[in-house]
DNA sequence: GTTCAACCTCGACCATGCTGGAGGTCAAGC
DNA sequence: GCTTGACCTCCAGCATGGTCGAGGTTGAAC
């Protein structure tokens, strides 16, 4: 069992960050007699997932849905780890797609002296609504809301 | 000219949006003598510049920074939007670079039955502290600070 | 010349993801 | 058994990226 700061210490995450983790339910502990946290030491490979996942963009509470596929029970077996990995991968996938389409959107108009063509996709982009009249609102996020 | 409202329905912003961007210096107007807003329809474009940084992950001080390389004083050129849209390409690049790396590290953990193995590099960034014993803190946030 | 939607400012508030401090407790070494 | 660093629980505060409402003004149509 490892103490706060051990897990601080080997994970990078400082202690008072954990303690949030713990707040939000994306990690936990025991308690000694003394009410003081004992990790084991499985937290710390879900420590390098939620940091990883974060960079990724995910959110804390994206993380927190992601983890609560592990058994609480028991120290997750390599198949758990696999199932949540591969969903994961997925949602790299396709974020790495949505700034594709992004970059090739900017690229085609860098090349076809776009932004003031009627052709161009970001042209169409900043004024499709005066184009197409009133409606639902446009530029929505292309990143959210996506576990693909 | 346009109005605040024009702006918003037009560009799917929403106007208090608006009055938080031309807050934080990325877009600007002029002002009627009743003290009302109106934009030029190039502030469409701008605005169609930022929301999409956003969903790459910029935050708006980089896209208020990126903004600032366009003139003020004028509407600007085809050029301007080129060398802001070259060099936004290039932070495109690298972001999407950082996710494959991130990808390919998990894909890589899939296969090899890793994250018991000290060979796996999830496991390595999780435990490399254990191994390497004490010093800086590790699982540093790999998509911030790269204007790469 | 009155009406009324659209506009204005300013300040409070929200969510996320934390950090830091105050004030107190625990536990291991001497 | 005392010291001291590591731990505990609140709670306030920060940054980002906004939203919302109060209270007042503008301006275009009738």
């Amino acid at each position: 069992m490892l103490t706060i700061g051990q897990v601080a210490e080997r994970s990078g995450v400082p202690h008072t960050a954990l303690r949030f983790y713990e707040d939000r339910g994306l990690i936990s502990s025991v308690r000694t007699a003394g009410n003081q946290r004992r990790y084991l030491r499985s937290v710390l490979r879900r420590l390098a997932f939620i940091r990883t996942a974060q960079r990724v963009g995910l959110t804390l509470e994206d993380v927190r849905d992601a983890l609560a596929q592990l058994p609480d029970n028991r120290t997750p077996t390599k198949s758990d780890w696999e199932r949540l990995s591969r969903s994961w991968k997925t949602e790299l996938d396709a974020r790495i797609d949505a700034l594709y389409r992004l970059r090739d959107r900017l690229t085609g108009c860098i090349g076809c002296g776009c932004l003031s063509l009627r052709s161009c996709a970001l042209q169409n982009i900043d004024d499709e609504q005066a184009t197409h009249g009133p409606g639902a609102p446009k530029l929505k996020p292309a990143l959210e809301g996506g576990t693909a």
